[in-house]
DNA sequence: TGCTAGACTGGGAACGTTCCCAGGATCGTT
DNA sequence: AACGATCCTGGGAACGTTCCCAGTCTAGCA
């Protein structure tokens, strides 16, 4: 019975087993050439003594720390938690430890948490980067993953939901059930996030041969209270589109909330399709039809990318994963009222 | 232009400001006496060269990491995303890391990253443990603070969300408004929360003079799935009790969601109440009236009592905070039918 | 003038690994 | 019998901090 618990280290297990610390190491890390019954004997001998090599002195040796850096802009948005879940089975299964940051929109704290990808000699980063600067992430050192389709991040390996894609889905959906007047809620603005889903959405309409109105874009945050505030515009606008997409599933489900308390009727007098497909979507009333990003494959793919990168095992050429969308029907979408069906303009 | 960028060390600034290492780390750390031109010569080197200490050659020498793990069952869940958020912020702001583990309901999970904290030397844990022992868990050798109430895990320092009083609070409220007929839905069968579930169930009822019927405890696990199968047993039953209290919002969702789809319409038919208070439980419909427990609270708590317990400021004893509870009330309880109104059974 | 306390500072030994290099066996080849 | 080549092993120098201890310098005091 030993008072001081004291760490049993390398040298420990070296005298224990009657070999050198070199030795240990080197059957412990399965690398180089030892004969069997050294191996036997030294692996035993750890397993006994229940030794854990140290993660601090390994790494300050090697100067490599086998963690990787995970920044979103808040766990508390339900588009994360399974993105999330899913790196970190990833990067477990590759031997790798995953250090989870909020950014919290911010940033500085983006900045604040680069700095700690240094002092932590962080081996790569994923990042689903707010506002910092594709020149500041890349003088963060190491591999960089991010998630994302904007192009200013095209120097670094790039796995996206293809936002784009899901605006035109959307709006494809949208139109082929007889909508011609269409509202986009987009996001804050300035938001790049934003920016883009306001592009994709003058583009997708554009090629229906319709006419796109700006004031049809509308800009709230990417929250609840955003659709909340959205529906509070909708509802008095004359006159009203027929069906809004939203930026993502949040605002659309505080948008329907929003809807239903002005007496707006959700799909009759108003169809509403979200983006995401977030667990909630199946759960509001009406359920939402959205379109979905597989986030557990999202993960998987950027976790691989970012690895792989660290281990050389990819081609210098920035890599660029765009993962397809599905459309999840469900019923806050309907056809418009008969007399709604207006005429398409064509310009 | 450099061509190799060589990582800058306390040498390097100390040589840049004419002191030695010593110094700069007694400065950097703002720990003994440093003359005031030093410090000011120093801090500004160090900022100047952009130094960052590398927390491995740190947590070597002094053996204590600033960083500890929290190990949930599943990130995923909609109950943890907003604790997690808060234990982050509080250990940031205090100076530490937190390293952020899913057990996915497994123990051979929770073991694992149990060994890794021991690699990490991790200052500390925060549990919220799906069925590792008290004894594994204290000879981690650091201390732990436990998240939930069960009174096995007394030796350890515990915040709790009080599931005893949750399930009291809605069973008052559902006796309150007229229901005599119950049931519950605990949780997966021999999982520890879900017999808490049922106990405190058991002991509300009987504190209302009613009897209790083992049959109207159900054991589906905590999910939306899990609900949908409760919800063919509660329509099946004849007679079918006037309310049900779920043992997460999950189950309430999965429940409520498979209810409509069987023509049993809540609140009419039958009422429903959940525990949590999820985000969802505001977005279905009709809105889930719940529980609620202070996530936000009790993730900072957690920390704060982990952080204060590594930092020897707690006496001895186990702390034990149990955070309280409100009411939700929204839209999926109303009182019985008239014909429903039996009598209160009194033995 | 000498002596001591106190305020600062520097030097080196840890911390527990990995990495590099040298050296001892063993074996096959000429 | 001599010589590499191959296989295996051990010793010690890093890695970048913190911690301990021994100094130096100044000021205050007798």
């Amino acid at each position: 019975m030993k008072l001081s618990t004291k760490r049993v280290t390398i040298v420990d297990v070296a005298s224990k087993s009657g070999v050198s610390k070199s030795t240990v190491s080197r059957v412990l890390r399965g690398d180089g050439d030892v004969s069997e019954d050294v191996r036997l004997k030294v692996t035993r001998a750890a397993k006994r003594m229940n030794y854990q090599p140290s993660v601090f002195a390994r790494s300050l040796r090697s100067q490599r720390s086998q963690a990787i850096g995970l920044i979103i802009p808040d766990i508390a948005n339900p588009f994360f938690p399974e993105v999330v879940r899913s790196i970190q089975n990833t990067a477990d299964a590759r031997g790798y430890t995953v250090l989870l940051a909020n950014s919290d929109w911010h940033v500085e704290r983006e900045r604040k948490y680069l700095d700690f990808a240094r002092r932590y000699h962080l081996d790569g980063i994923i990042i689903n980067p707010v506002s910092i600067s594709p020149a500041e992430l890349k003088k963060s050192g190491c591999p960089v993953v991010v998630i994302g389709s904007r192009a200013a991040y095209g120097v670094f390996d790039t796995v996206a939901s293809d936002t784009l894609g899901s605006i035109t889905c959307a709006v494809d959906h949208l139109v082929a059930r007889g909508h011609v007047d269409l509202a986009l809620i987009a996001g804050p603005i300035g938001n790049p996030g934003a920016t883009v889903r306001a592009r994709a959405f003058r583009e997708s309409i554009a090629a229906h041969g319709l006419a796109v109105d700006e004031a049809r874009i509308l800009w709230f945050d990417f929250t609840r209270v955003g659709g909340q505030a959205a529906s509070r515009a909708l509802a008095a606008a004359a006159p009203r589109p027929t069906a809004v997409v939203c930026g993502n599933d949040l605002i659309a489900i505080g948008l329907m909330a929003g809807l239903r308390d002005a007496g707006v009727d959700v799909p009759g007098d108003l169809s509403v399709i979200g983006i995401d497909d977030i667990d909630a979507a199946a759960m509001t009333f009406p359920p939402l039809t959205s379109v979905s990003k597989d986030k557990t494959l999202l993960g998987a793919r950027a976790a691989t990318l970012l690895i792989d990168r660290i281990e050389g095992k990819l081609p210098d050429a920035p890599a660029r994963e765009r993962l397809d969308t599905t459309l999840i029907e469900r019923s806050s979408v309907a056809p418009p009222r008969a007399n709604e069906r207006r005429v398409i303009a064509r310009p």
